[in-house]
DNA sequence: CTTGACCTTAGATTAAACTCTAAGGTTTAT
DNA sequence: ATAAACCTTAGAGTTTAATCTAAGGTCAAG
């Protein structure tokens, strides 16, 4: 039997989320003290481990509630049903993916187009891009923005003459 | 000029948004009517535009609100801030990326274990992958949860005679 | 027998980005 | 002139998964 630091320290968690879990309804220690303190037995702590598990495989609380409950009640689950939750999920995943990837190259075309110097961002290809609507960010406009880059250096220094 | 609704539909975003937006310092209108209507001028659609285009490359509105310091400011900033939050920005991206694909290759092995049939869940070798901690899920434990399968379908099939 | 580490509860706060509500004022069209 | 559609404000609610706070009870060590 651990109490509630035990059990936390036991698989790295906090007392404050094993009571939040408690809360809502994932895992209630299977017994108290005399005094009200929370007893979590080995069921428990398995319990709390798939719970972990199901998190680490990227489930929210909410899902992994409702696979707590085929767990807890196989026999009037099939397979089906579980695989199910999983491809769902995994879909969901991999739509998350796609939308970070495409973010991930919007990204690298606008840090590929800036030059990164140390000149007033004045002619800054990134925030020229984000200004308007149907700048394109590849090598040729790379080339302009260095062009610019050019003029603008020789005006700063024409300044400082 | 635009009042709140019109610009909202043109920019296909609630007025609610640009309230928010407002409120939270990112795209103020640039007058009010007698009445105390918002209106907006062509800056600030080019503004909102900005907002927006930041947004779908992913960034948080909190990194908007940098960007359109620099953009106000341009000249007090070199292209290596720009890029620098770029840059930033892209890595945080990439890790999410790297995370989530981690989930989803824990989920597409998790679904590859299981056969996904109408038969009970008690075997599952999902959720004996989420129960205990070492359980690998390849191709042979595949094999031996088809066979408990089948040795429980046998058994179901057994108290059905 | 008191200090410090732990435990209890209910409820507030955090982050992000809206979204909605209440209660009322204005404009446009019929 | 009245209804529909729009506008105003301040503030509360949504989601996820905790984390933190206040105010107090319990226990082991010295
Ligand atoms: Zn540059
Ligand atoms: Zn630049
Ligand atoms: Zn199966
Ligand atoms: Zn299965």
């Amino acid at each position: 039997m651990y109490r509630i630091g035990e059990l936390a320290k036991q698989c790295d968690v906090k007392a404050d989320t094993l009571r939040f879990y408690e809360k809502h309804g994932l895992l209630a220690p299977s017994t108290r003290s005399e005094s009200g303190y929370r007893l979590y037995n080995q069921d428990d702590v398995a319990r709390l481990r798939f719970i972990l598990r199901a998190k680490a495989v990227g489930f929210t609380l909410n899902e992994i509630t409702e696979l707590l409950s085929i767990e807890l009640d196989k026999a009037n689950w099939a397979c089906a049903d579980v695989k199910g939750m999983v491809d769902n999920k995994l879909e969901q995943v991999q739509i998350k993916i796609a939308e970070l990837t495409q973010f991930a190259n919007s990204l690298q075309h606008l840090s590929n187009a800036c030059c990164g110097g140390p000149d007033s961002a004045e002619h800054c290809s990134i925030l020229e891009a984000l200004e308007s609507e149907d700048k394109q960010l590849h090598a040729r406009n790379e080339t302009a923005h260095k062009a610019q880059h050019v003029k603008h250096t020789k005006t700063v220094k024409a300044a400082l003459t």
